[in-house]
DNA sequence: CGCATGAGTTGCGCTATATGCAACAAAAGA
DNA sequence: TCTTTTGTTGCATATAGCGCAACTCATGCG
Protein backbone atom coordinates (compact mmCIF):
# COMPACT_ATOMS: atom_id res chain seq x y z
CA UNK A 1 0.00 0.00 0.00
CA UNK A 2 1.20 3.32 -1.13
CA UNK A 3 1.52 6.35 1.02
CA UNK A 4 -1.42 8.87 -0.28
CA UNK A 5 -0.10 12.34 -1.08
CA UNK A 6 -1.41 14.58 1.93
CA UNK A 7 -5.44 14.86 2.04
CA UNK A 8 -6.11 18.34 -0.50
CA UNK A 9 -3.80 17.65 -2.88
CA UNK A 10 -5.76 16.87 -5.99
CA UNK A 11 -2.25 16.92 -8.06
CA UNK A 12 -0.86 14.41 -10.50
CA UNK A 13 1.38 12.44 -8.14
CA UNK A 14 3.66 11.67 -11.15
CA UNK A 15 3.81 14.78 -12.41
CA UNK A 16 4.24 16.15 -9.07
CA UNK A 17 7.26 13.59 -8.19
CA UNK A 18 9.13 14.57 -11.83
CA UNK A 19 8.79 18.06 -10.92
CA UNK A 20 10.48 17.64 -7.23
CA UNK A 21 12.78 15.41 -8.75
CA UNK A 22 14.33 19.10 -11.51
CA UNK A 23 13.93 21.32 -8.43
CA UNK A 24 15.84 18.94 -5.90
CA UNK A 25 19.03 20.45 -8.53
CA UNK A 26 20.82 23.13 -7.07
CA UNK A 27 23.68 25.10 -7.81
CA UNK A 28 25.55 23.34 -5.53
CA UNK A 29 24.60 19.87 -6.19
CA UNK A 30 24.02 19.96 -10.07
CA UNK A 31 24.33 16.17 -10.98
CA UNK A 32 22.67 13.74 -8.68
CA UNK A 33 22.18 9.46 -8.83
CA UNK A 34 19.06 7.83 -9.04
CA UNK A 35 19.61 6.23 -5.30
CA UNK A 36 20.10 9.51 -4.35
CA UNK A 37 17.19 10.85 -5.55
CA UNK A 38 15.34 8.34 -4.35
CA UNK A 39 16.50 8.49 -1.13
CA UNK A 40 15.95 12.38 -0.88
CA UNK A 41 12.66 12.33 -1.93
CA UNK A 42 11.18 9.17 -0.16
CA UNK A 43 10.52 8.11 -3.85
CA UNK A 44 11.16 3.96 -4.91
CA UNK A 45 14.44 3.67 -7.38
CA UNK A 46 12.20 2.17 -9.64
CA UNK A 47 10.05 5.05 -9.70
CA UNK A 48 12.82 7.70 -10.15
CA UNK A 49 14.62 5.69 -12.82
CA UNK A 50 11.37 5.84 -15.12
CA UNK A 51 11.14 9.23 -14.19
CA UNK A 52 14.63 10.02 -15.01
CA UNK A 53 14.18 8.36 -18.49
CA UNK A 54 10.95 10.15 -19.49
CA UNK A 55 12.73 13.71 -18.43
CA UNK A 56 15.58 12.61 -20.12
CA UNK A 57 13.45 11.81 -22.95
CA UNK A 58 12.52 15.26 -23.41
CA UNK A 59 15.34 17.21 -22.93
CA UNK A 60 14.82 17.86 -19.45
CA UNK A 61 17.53 15.93 -17.89
CA UNK A 62 20.78 14.20 -19.17
CA UNK A 63 23.24 11.63 -17.93
CA UNK A 64 26.42 12.68 -17.75
CA UNK A 65 28.87 10.35 -20.17
CA UNK A 66 31.51 10.85 -17.63
CA UNK A 67 30.37 11.19 -13.71
CA UNK A 68 27.16 8.88 -15.00
CA UNK A 69 25.10 10.78 -13.04
CA UNK A 70 22.29 12.88 -14.09
CA UNK A 71 22.06 17.13 -14.65
CA UNK A 72 19.73 18.94 -16.01
CA UNK A 73 19.34 19.38 -19.68
CA UNK A 74 18.81 22.16 -22.46
CA UNK A 75 14.92 22.46 -22.71
CA UNK A 76 15.68 24.12 -19.34
CA UNK A 77 17.76 26.72 -20.59
CA UNK A 78 15.59 27.69 -23.31
CA UNK A 79 12.78 27.72 -21.21
CA UNK A 80 14.40 29.69 -18.57
CA UNK A 81 15.23 31.65 -21.33
CA UNK A 82 11.57 31.91 -22.25
CA UNK A 83 11.14 33.62 -18.90
CA UNK A 84 13.76 35.85 -18.76
CA UNK A 85 12.70 37.51 -21.45
CA UNK A 86 9.43 37.96 -20.70
CA UNK A 87 9.84 40.42 -17.73
CA UNK A 88 10.06 43.91 -19.13
CA UNK A 89 11.99 44.30 -15.70
CA UNK A 90 14.52 42.46 -17.33
CA UNK A 91 14.75 44.58 -20.31
CA UNK A 92 14.11 47.68 -18.74
CA UNK A 93 16.60 47.08 -15.64
CA UNK A 94 20.02 46.08 -17.96
CA UNK A 95 21.14 49.35 -19.14
CA UNK A 96 20.54 50.79 -15.38
CA UNK A 97 22.02 48.09 -13.91
CA UNK A 98 25.03 48.62 -16.25
CA UNK A 99 25.98 52.21 -15.46
CA UNK A 100 25.42 51.18 -11.51
CA UNK A 101 27.58 48.76 -11.78
CA UNK A 102 30.26 51.44 -13.74
CA UNK A 103 29.53 54.10 -11.10
CA UNK A 104 30.28 52.49 -8.20
CA UNK A 105 32.40 49.40 -9.27
CA UNK A 106 30.06 46.79 -7.29
CA UNK A 107 27.98 43.73 -8.94
CA UNK A 108 24.54 44.67 -9.38
CA UNK A 109 20.99 42.52 -9.11
CA UNK A 110 17.64 42.82 -9.04
CA UNK A 111 15.76 40.25 -6.85
CA UNK A 112 12.21 39.59 -6.43
CA UNK A 113 9.94 37.77 -4.44
CA UNK A 114 8.48 34.42 -4.96
CA UNK A 115 7.06 31.90 -2.40
CA UNK A 116 8.66 33.24 0.80
CA UNK A 117 11.70 33.21 -0.83
CA UNK A 118 13.75 35.99 -2.70
CA UNK A 119 14.82 34.97 -6.32
CA UNK A 120 17.74 36.80 -8.24
CA UNK A 121 15.92 37.64 -11.62
CA UNK A 122 19.22 39.36 -13.40
CA UNK A 123 22.99 40.67 -12.15
CA UNK A 124 25.50 42.92 -13.88
CA UNK A 125 29.10 42.12 -12.09
CA UNK A 126 31.79 44.08 -11.52
CA UNK A 127 35.14 43.71 -13.02
CA UNK A 128 36.89 44.11 -9.73
CA UNK A 129 38.51 40.65 -9.21
CA UNK A 130 36.98 40.07 -5.31
CA UNK A 131 33.75 39.60 -5.89
CA UNK A 132 30.65 38.23 -4.81
CA UNK A 133 29.47 35.18 -6.45
CA UNK A 134 25.63 34.74 -7.06
CA UNK A 135 23.46 33.13 -10.37
CA UNK A 136 20.55 34.44 -11.48
CA UNK A 137 17.82 32.16 -10.54
CA UNK A 138 19.29 31.33 -6.59
CA UNK A 139 16.79 31.94 -4.22
CA UNK A 140 17.86 32.58 -0.44
CA UNK A 141 15.77 33.70 2.69
CA UNK A 142 14.21 37.36 2.46
CA UNK A 143 15.23 38.32 6.19
CA UNK A 144 19.04 38.37 5.95
CA UNK A 145 19.65 40.21 2.29
CA UNK A 146 19.09 44.03 1.54
CA UNK A 147 16.90 43.34 -0.95
CA UNK A 148 14.63 40.75 0.62
CA UNK A 149 14.75 42.74 3.19
CA UNK A 150 13.24 45.36 0.80
CA UNK A 151 11.12 43.40 -0.68
CA UNK A 152 9.85 41.87 3.00
CA UNK A 153 9.27 45.64 3.57
CA UNK A 154 6.87 46.12 0.91
CA UNK A 155 5.49 43.03 1.27
CA UNK A 156 1.74 42.21 1.87
CA UNK A 157 1.41 41.49 5.95
CA UNK A 158 0.47 37.72 5.33
CA UNK A 159 3.95 37.09 3.59
CA UNK A 160 6.21 38.79 6.65
CA UNK A 161 4.07 36.61 9.17
CA UNK A 162 5.05 33.48 6.75
CA UNK A 163 8.54 33.71 6.64
CA UNK A 164 8.67 34.67 10.19
CA UNK A 165 6.28 31.18 10.84
CA UNK A 166 8.93 29.53 8.82
CA UNK A 167 11.24 30.20 11.32
CA UNK A 168 14.26 32.68 11.35
CA UNK A 169 17.62 30.71 10.79
CA UNK A 170 21.05 32.52 12.22
CA UNK A 171 23.45 32.40 8.98
CA UNK A 172 26.22 34.58 10.70
CA UNK A 173 26.45 36.41 13.85
CA UNK A 174 24.38 39.90 12.39
CA UNK A 175 21.06 37.90 11.24
CA UNK A 176 18.13 39.10 12.48
CA UNK A 177 16.60 36.43 14.14
CA UNK A 178 14.30 37.87 16.38
CA UNK A 179 11.09 38.60 14.81
CA UNK A 180 10.05 41.35 16.65
CA UNK A 181 13.31 42.98 15.66
CA UNK A 182 12.84 42.09 12.14
CA UNK A 183 9.33 44.21 12.08
CA UNK A 184 10.45 47.26 13.35
CA UNK A 185 13.57 46.99 11.23
CA UNK A 186 11.21 46.52 8.01
CA UNK A 187 9.83 49.55 9.46
CA UNK A 188 13.00 51.31 8.94
CA UNK A 189 13.33 50.40 5.62
CA UNK A 190 9.74 51.46 4.67
CA UNK A 191 10.99 55.01 6.29
CA UNK A 192 13.96 55.71 4.76
CA UNK A 193 13.22 53.89 1.27
CA UNK A 194 16.72 51.65 1.48
CA UNK A 195 18.08 48.87 3.26
CA UNK A 196 21.66 47.30 4.11
CA UNK A 197 22.73 44.03 5.12
CA UNK A 198 25.81 44.02 7.21
CA UNK A 199 27.07 41.00 6.90
CA UNK A 200 23.70 39.28 7.76
CA UNK A 201 23.58 36.51 5.95
CA UNK A 202 27.47 35.77 4.83
CA UNK A 203 30.69 37.13 6.62
CA UNK A 204 32.55 39.90 5.46
CA UNK A 205 29.75 40.86 2.91
CA UNK A 206 27.42 43.96 3.06
CA UNK A 207 24.89 44.77 0.43
CA UNK A 208 22.39 47.77 -0.39
CA UNK A 209 18.86 47.56 -1.75
CA UNK A 210 16.25 49.56 -2.68
CA UNK A 211 12.50 49.07 -4.04
CA UNK A 212 11.60 49.10 -7.43
CA UNK A 213 7.78 50.17 -8.46
CA UNK A 214 5.70 49.21 -10.91
CA UNK A 215 3.09 52.01 -12.67
CA UNK A 216 0.36 51.20 -9.94
CA UNK A 217 3.20 52.22 -7.25
CA UNK A 218 3.80 48.23 -6.09
CA UNK A 219 6.88 47.26 -4.92
CA UNK A 220 7.59 44.60 -7.52
CA UNK A 221 11.53 44.03 -7.08
CA UNK A 222 14.34 45.11 -5.27
CA UNK A 223 17.60 46.67 -6.76
CA UNK A 224 20.65 45.55 -4.74
CA UNK A 225 24.40 46.09 -4.41
CA UNK A 226 26.66 43.48 -2.98
CA UNK A 227 30.60 43.46 -2.17
CA UNK A 228 32.59 42.84 0.41
CA UNK A 229 32.87 44.38 3.19
CA UNK A 230 35.94 46.28 3.28
CA UNK A 231 34.69 48.38 0.01
CA UNK A 232 31.04 48.74 1.30
CA UNK A 233 31.82 50.26 4.88
CA UNK A 234 29.17 52.01 6.66
CA UNK A 235 30.40 55.26 6.47
CA UNK A 236 30.57 54.97 2.36
CA UNK A 237 26.65 53.96 2.79
CA UNK A 238 24.86 57.16 3.25
CA UNK A 239 26.71 57.74 -0.74
CA UNK A 240 26.03 54.25 -2.21
CA UNK A 241 22.65 54.47 -0.80
CA UNK A 242 21.70 57.59 -2.88
CA UNK A 243 23.20 55.85 -6.19
CA UNK A 244 21.26 52.67 -5.78
CA UNK A 245 18.06 54.31 -4.43
CA UNK A 246 18.63 56.59 -7.92
CA UNK A 247 18.89 53.62 -9.98
CA UNK A 248 16.17 51.89 -8.28
CA UNK A 249 13.86 55.33 -9.41
CA UNK A 250 15.22 55.20 -13.01
CA UNK A 251 13.60 51.45 -13.36
CA UNK A 252 10.60 52.08 -11.74
CA UNK A 253 9.99 55.46 -14.08
CA UNK A 254 11.04 53.01 -16.96
CA UNK A 255 7.96 50.39 -15.42
CA UNK A 256 5.73 53.62 -15.82
CA UNK A 257 5.91 54.54 -12.17
CA UNK A 258 5.55 58.10 -11.90
CA UNK A 259 7.08 59.60 -8.44
CA UNK B 1 -10.48 4.63 -25.10
CA UNK B 2 -7.63 6.12 -25.32
CA UNK B 3 -4.85 6.75 -28.52
CA UNK B 4 -1.77 4.91 -26.94
CA UNK B 5 1.36 6.27 -27.07
CA UNK B 6 3.68 5.40 -29.99
CA UNK B 7 4.73 1.44 -29.46
CA UNK B 8 7.75 1.40 -27.62
CA UNK B 9 7.75 4.41 -25.64
CA UNK B 10 8.21 3.08 -22.54
CA UNK B 11 7.58 6.35 -20.80
CA UNK B 12 5.35 7.77 -18.31
CA UNK B 13 2.13 9.22 -20.00
CA UNK B 14 1.44 12.05 -17.54
CA UNK B 15 5.03 13.55 -16.80
CA UNK B 16 5.42 13.46 -20.53
CA UNK B 17 2.42 15.28 -21.21
CA UNK B 18 3.35 18.13 -18.65
CA UNK B 19 6.74 17.93 -20.14
CA UNK B 20 5.36 18.11 -23.31
CA UNK B 21 2.81 21.15 -22.79
CA UNK B 22 5.88 23.07 -21.02
CA UNK B 23 7.69 22.66 -24.01
CA UNK B 24 5.28 23.98 -26.52
CA UNK B 25 5.85 27.43 -24.97
CA UNK B 26 7.90 29.69 -27.03
CA UNK B 27 10.16 32.97 -27.19
CA UNK B 28 7.12 33.53 -29.94
CA UNK B 29 4.09 31.94 -28.03
CA UNK B 30 4.63 32.64 -24.42
CA UNK B 31 1.11 32.12 -22.56
CA UNK B 32 -1.26 30.16 -23.83
CA UNK B 33 -4.87 28.72 -22.67
CA UNK B 34 -6.00 25.33 -21.99
CA UNK B 35 -8.23 24.32 -24.78
CA UNK B 36 -5.35 25.71 -27.19
CA UNK B 37 -2.89 23.52 -25.46
CA UNK B 38 -5.66 20.78 -25.41
CA UNK B 39 -6.04 21.34 -29.04
CA UNK B 40 -2.46 21.34 -30.48
CA UNK B 41 -1.37 18.49 -28.24
CA UNK B 42 -4.08 16.39 -28.94
CA UNK B 43 -5.18 16.01 -25.21
CA UNK B 44 -8.20 16.50 -23.40
CA UNK B 45 -8.94 19.63 -21.92
CA UNK B 46 -9.50 18.23 -18.45
CA UNK B 47 -5.82 16.48 -18.50
CA UNK B 48 -4.66 19.90 -19.74
CA UNK B 49 -6.39 21.55 -16.66
CA UNK B 50 -5.41 19.10 -14.47
CA UNK B 51 -2.02 19.07 -15.54
CA UNK B 52 -1.42 22.94 -14.92
CA UNK B 53 -2.54 23.04 -11.82
CA UNK B 54 0.17 20.69 -10.62
CA UNK B 55 2.62 22.65 -13.03
CA UNK B 56 1.25 25.95 -11.18
CA UNK B 57 1.73 24.60 -7.31
CA UNK B 58 5.29 24.10 -8.29
CA UNK B 59 5.65 27.37 -9.67
CA UNK B 60 6.48 25.97 -13.63
CA UNK B 61 3.56 28.12 -14.69
CA UNK B 62 1.64 30.60 -13.58
CA UNK B 63 -1.59 32.42 -14.92
CA UNK B 64 -1.49 35.74 -15.64
CA UNK B 65 -4.05 37.71 -13.97
CA UNK B 66 -4.34 40.23 -16.76
CA UNK B 67 -5.17 37.80 -19.96
CA UNK B 68 -5.88 34.93 -17.91
CA UNK B 69 -3.55 32.91 -19.74
CA UNK B 70 -1.09 30.68 -18.58
CA UNK B 71 2.78 31.62 -18.60
CA UNK B 72 6.04 30.15 -17.62
CA UNK B 73 7.02 30.30 -13.96
CA UNK B 74 9.92 31.43 -11.69
CA UNK B 75 11.28 27.64 -10.90
CA UNK B 76 11.85 27.56 -14.63
CA UNK B 77 13.97 30.67 -14.48
CA UNK B 78 16.37 28.87 -11.51
CA UNK B 79 16.82 25.56 -13.34
CA UNK B 80 17.33 27.56 -16.62
CA UNK B 81 20.25 29.58 -14.14
CA UNK B 82 22.17 26.28 -12.77
CA UNK B 83 22.15 24.20 -16.70
CA UNK B 84 23.57 27.83 -17.80
CA UNK B 85 26.24 28.05 -14.93
CA UNK B 86 27.21 24.43 -16.20
CA UNK B 87 27.59 25.29 -19.43
CA UNK B 88 31.01 26.27 -19.41
CA UNK B 89 32.22 26.27 -23.29
CA UNK B 90 35.39 24.31 -22.30
CA UNK B 91 33.66 20.77 -22.23
CA UNK B 92 30.95 21.34 -24.81
CA UNK B 93 33.53 22.76 -27.44
CA UNK B 94 36.16 20.06 -26.48
CA UNK B 95 35.00 17.01 -28.83
CA UNK B 96 33.30 19.33 -31.21
CA UNK B 97 37.20 20.66 -31.79
CA UNK B 98 38.56 17.36 -31.80
CA UNK B 99 36.41 16.34 -34.11
CA UNK B 100 37.01 19.45 -36.51
CA UNK B 101 40.54 19.40 -36.37
CA UNK B 102 40.28 15.20 -37.80
CA UNK B 103 38.30 16.50 -40.11
CA UNK B 104 40.14 19.69 -41.82
CA UNK B 105 43.84 18.42 -40.72
CA UNK B 106 44.11 21.93 -38.89
CA UNK B 107 44.76 23.61 -35.43
CA UNK B 108 41.27 24.72 -34.23
CA UNK B 109 40.72 27.20 -31.18
CA UNK B 110 37.92 29.03 -29.51
CA UNK B 111 38.37 32.47 -28.48
CA UNK B 112 36.36 34.98 -26.81
CA UNK B 113 36.64 38.97 -26.79
CA UNK B 114 37.99 39.93 -23.41
CA UNK B 115 38.54 43.85 -23.35
CA UNK B 116 39.26 45.12 -26.90
CA UNK B 117 41.81 41.68 -26.93
CA UNK B 118 40.69 38.47 -28.41
CA UNK B 119 41.86 35.42 -25.91
CA UNK B 120 42.31 31.83 -26.89
CA UNK B 121 40.37 29.95 -24.22
CA UNK B 122 40.85 26.29 -25.95
CA UNK B 123 42.93 24.80 -28.87
CA UNK B 124 43.19 21.38 -30.55
CA UNK B 125 46.69 20.87 -32.54
CA UNK B 126 46.50 19.32 -35.67
CA UNK B 127 49.07 16.16 -35.81
CA UNK B 128 50.86 18.15 -39.19
CA UNK B 129 54.76 19.00 -38.54
CA UNK B 130 53.81 22.31 -39.72
CA UNK B 131 51.66 24.37 -37.90
CA UNK B 132 50.86 27.57 -36.54
CA UNK B 133 51.79 27.90 -32.76
CA UNK B 134 49.19 29.66 -30.66
CA UNK B 135 48.64 29.09 -26.70
CA UNK B 136 45.53 29.07 -24.67
CA UNK B 137 45.36 32.67 -22.83
CA UNK B 138 47.30 34.29 -25.83
CA UNK B 139 46.17 37.54 -26.26
CA UNK B 140 45.97 39.38 -29.60
CA UNK B 141 44.58 42.26 -31.39
CA UNK B 142 41.16 41.64 -32.64
CA UNK B 143 40.91 43.28 -35.90
CA UNK B 144 43.56 41.05 -37.87
CA UNK B 145 42.65 37.83 -37.42
CA UNK B 146 39.24 35.54 -38.47
CA UNK B 147 38.40 35.09 -34.66
CA UNK B 148 39.01 38.55 -33.79
CA UNK B 149 37.12 39.79 -36.72
CA UNK B 150 34.45 37.40 -35.92
CA UNK B 151 33.75 38.66 -32.58
CA UNK B 152 33.96 42.38 -33.15
CA UNK B 153 31.23 41.70 -36.05
CA UNK B 154 28.81 40.86 -33.56
CA UNK B 155 30.09 42.75 -30.45
CA UNK B 156 28.20 46.22 -29.40
CA UNK B 157 29.12 49.43 -31.38
CA UNK B 158 31.20 50.91 -28.58
CA UNK B 159 33.41 48.05 -28.41
CA UNK B 160 34.27 48.33 -32.13
CA UNK B 161 34.46 52.43 -31.53
CA UNK B 162 37.16 51.44 -28.88
CA UNK B 163 38.85 49.71 -31.22
CA UNK B 164 39.67 51.82 -34.11
CA UNK B 165 40.02 54.78 -31.42
CA UNK B 166 42.77 53.06 -29.94
CA UNK B 167 44.25 52.06 -33.55
CA UNK B 168 44.55 49.87 -35.69
CA UNK B 169 48.61 48.85 -35.95
CA UNK B 170 49.87 47.08 -39.52
CA UNK B 171 51.18 43.53 -38.98
CA UNK B 172 51.29 42.73 -42.36
CA UNK B 173 51.26 43.81 -45.87
CA UNK B 174 46.96 42.48 -45.64
CA UNK B 175 46.62 44.06 -42.39
CA UNK B 176 43.17 46.11 -42.30
CA UNK B 177 44.20 49.71 -41.36
CA UNK B 178 41.50 51.37 -42.71
CA UNK B 179 38.30 52.24 -40.04
CA UNK B 180 35.91 52.14 -42.96
CA UNK B 181 37.79 49.65 -44.69
CA UNK B 182 37.40 47.26 -41.25
CA UNK B 183 33.41 48.52 -40.74
CA UNK B 184 32.49 47.24 -44.36
CA UNK B 185 34.71 43.92 -43.67
CA UNK B 186 32.76 43.63 -40.53
CA UNK B 187 29.33 44.31 -42.16
CA UNK B 188 30.53 41.53 -44.64
CA UNK B 189 31.23 38.80 -42.48
CA UNK B 190 27.84 39.33 -40.62
CA UNK B 191 26.29 38.91 -44.03
CA UNK B 192 28.29 35.68 -44.54
CA UNK B 193 28.24 34.36 -41.27
CA UNK B 194 31.56 33.67 -40.88
CA UNK B 195 35.38 35.30 -41.10
CA UNK B 196 38.61 34.30 -42.96
CA UNK B 197 42.13 36.41 -42.58
CA UNK B 198 44.73 36.08 -45.51
CA UNK B 199 47.90 37.00 -43.71
CA UNK B 200 46.45 39.50 -41.97
CA UNK B 201 48.32 39.17 -38.91
CA UNK B 202 51.10 36.37 -39.79
CA UNK B 203 52.67 36.16 -43.07
CA UNK B 204 51.75 32.91 -44.50
CA UNK B 205 49.02 31.90 -41.85
CA UNK B 206 45.70 32.37 -43.06
CA UNK B 207 42.62 31.17 -40.94
CA UNK B 208 38.57 30.94 -40.97
CA UNK B 209 36.07 31.49 -38.18
CA UNK B 210 32.68 31.51 -37.15
CA UNK B 211 30.48 32.53 -34.54
CA UNK B 212 29.32 30.61 -31.50
CA UNK B 213 25.89 31.91 -30.06
CA UNK B 214 24.53 30.91 -26.50
CA UNK B 215 21.06 29.98 -25.49
CA UNK B 216 20.42 33.53 -25.82
CA UNK B 217 21.82 33.95 -29.67
CA UNK B 218 23.80 35.91 -28.07
CA UNK B 219 27.47 35.29 -30.26
CA UNK B 220 29.77 34.42 -26.97
CA UNK B 221 32.81 33.08 -28.72
CA UNK B 222 34.81 32.33 -32.26
CA UNK B 223 35.34 28.93 -33.27
CA UNK B 224 38.54 29.18 -35.68
CA UNK B 225 41.44 27.26 -37.86
CA UNK B 226 44.39 28.61 -38.65
CA UNK B 227 47.21 27.34 -40.62
CA UNK B 228 49.66 27.81 -43.34
CA UNK B 229 48.76 29.35 -46.86
CA UNK B 230 50.11 26.61 -48.46
CA UNK B 231 47.14 24.60 -47.05
CA UNK B 232 44.62 26.91 -46.54
CA UNK B 233 44.12 28.40 -49.61
CA UNK B 234 41.34 30.31 -51.11
CA UNK B 235 40.12 27.97 -53.44
CA UNK B 236 39.23 25.82 -50.33
CA UNK B 237 37.78 28.15 -48.54
CA UNK B 238 34.27 27.38 -49.20
CA UNK B 239 34.44 23.69 -48.44
CA UNK B 240 36.39 24.32 -45.69
CA UNK B 241 34.30 27.31 -44.26
CA UNK B 242 31.50 24.98 -44.65
CA UNK B 243 33.29 22.68 -41.79
CA UNK B 244 34.06 25.09 -39.48
CA UNK B 245 30.14 26.94 -39.58
CA UNK B 246 29.03 23.52 -38.97
CA UNK B 247 31.35 22.58 -35.95
CA UNK B 248 30.36 26.05 -34.93
CA UNK B 249 27.07 25.89 -34.96
CA UNK B 250 27.13 22.04 -33.21
CA UNK B 251 29.02 24.03 -30.38
CA UNK B 252 25.77 26.68 -30.60
CA UNK B 253 23.54 23.82 -29.93
CA UNK B 254 24.97 22.37 -27.43
CA UNK B 255 25.02 25.49 -25.35
CA UNK B 256 21.56 25.98 -25.78
CA UNK B 257 21.21 28.10 -28.80
CA UNK B 258 18.00 26.21 -30.80
CA UNK B 259 17.76 27.08 -34.57
C1' DC C 1 -30.42 43.41 -19.95
C1' DG C 2 -30.64 38.70 -20.72
C1' DC C 3 -29.52 35.10 -23.65
C1' DA C 4 -26.05 32.39 -25.97
C1' DT C 5 -21.57 30.78 -26.55
C1' DG C 6 -17.25 29.28 -25.03
C1' DA C 7 -13.69 28.23 -21.69
C1' DG C 8 -12.19 26.10 -17.38
C1' DT C 9 -13.07 23.13 -13.45
C1' DT C 10 -14.78 19.08 -11.02
C1' DG C 11 -17.31 14.67 -9.67
C1' DC C 12 -17.70 10.07 -11.16
C1' DG C 13 -16.71 5.51 -12.80
C1' DC C 14 -13.61 2.76 -15.47
C1' DT C 15 -9.48 0.88 -16.72
C1' DA C 16 -5.17 2.19 -18.29
C1' DT C 17 -1.07 2.88 -16.10
C1' DA C 18 2.27 4.12 -12.49
C1' DT C 19 4.03 1.81 -8.65
C1' DG C 20 6.44 -1.56 -5.52
C1' DC C 21 8.61 -5.71 -5.41
C1' DA C 22 12.06 -8.58 -6.70
C1' DA C 23 14.99 -10.53 -9.98
C1' DC C 24 18.43 -9.23 -13.00
C1' DA C 25 22.34 -6.69 -15.01
C1' DA C 26 26.16 -3.88 -14.72
C1' DA C 27 29.66 -1.33 -12.46
C1' DA C 28 32.64 -0.33 -8.83
C1' DG C 29 35.36 -1.66 -5.14
C1' DA C 30 38.07 -4.78 -2.36
C1' DT D 1 38.33 -12.77 -8.39
C1' DC D 2 34.43 -12.08 -5.44
C1' DT D 3 31.52 -8.82 -3.14
C1' DT D 4 28.77 -4.85 -2.91
C1' DT D 5 26.39 -1.21 -4.63
C1' DT D 6 23.55 0.94 -8.18
C1' DG D 7 20.45 1.08 -12.09
C1' DT D 8 17.00 -1.26 -15.11
C1' DT D 9 13.10 -4.22 -16.22
C1' DG D 10 9.13 -7.75 -15.95
C1' DC D 11 5.13 -8.55 -13.60
C1' DA D 12 0.90 -8.21 -10.79
C1' DT D 13 -1.91 -5.09 -8.50
C1' DA D 14 -4.58 -1.32 -7.28
C1' DT D 15 -3.95 3.38 -7.57
C1' DA D 16 -4.53 7.33 -9.88
C1' DG D 17 -5.17 9.53 -14.29
C1' DC D 18 -8.34 9.76 -17.95
C1' DG D 19 -12.68 10.82 -20.67
C1' DC D 20 -17.16 12.15 -20.19
C1' DA D 21 -20.45 15.26 -18.97
C1' DA D 22 -22.45 18.39 -15.84
C1' DC D 23 -21.56 22.61 -13.94
C1' DT D 24 -19.74 27.35 -13.18
C1' DC D 25 -17.97 31.54 -14.75
C1' DA D 26 -16.84 34.85 -18.26
C1' DT D 27 -17.54 37.07 -22.39
C1' DG D 28 -19.89 38.62 -26.27
C1' DC D 29 -23.88 39.75 -28.83
C1' DG D 30 -28.35 40.84 -30.03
Amino acid sequence: MTVKNIAGDNHLSSVKNALRILRSFSMDEPEKKISELAESLGLNKSTVSRTMSTLASEGFVFKDPDSKKYRLGLSLLSLGGIVNSQMDIYRESHPVLNRLVQEVGETAHIAVLDNHEVIYLQKVECNHPVKVLTHIGKRNPPYSTSSGKTLLAYAKEEIIEAVIERGLQRFTRNTIVDPKKLVTHLKHIREKGFAFSIEEFHEGVNSIAAPVYDYQGKVIAALAIVGPKQRIQPSKMPALSKKVISAANDISSRMGYWK
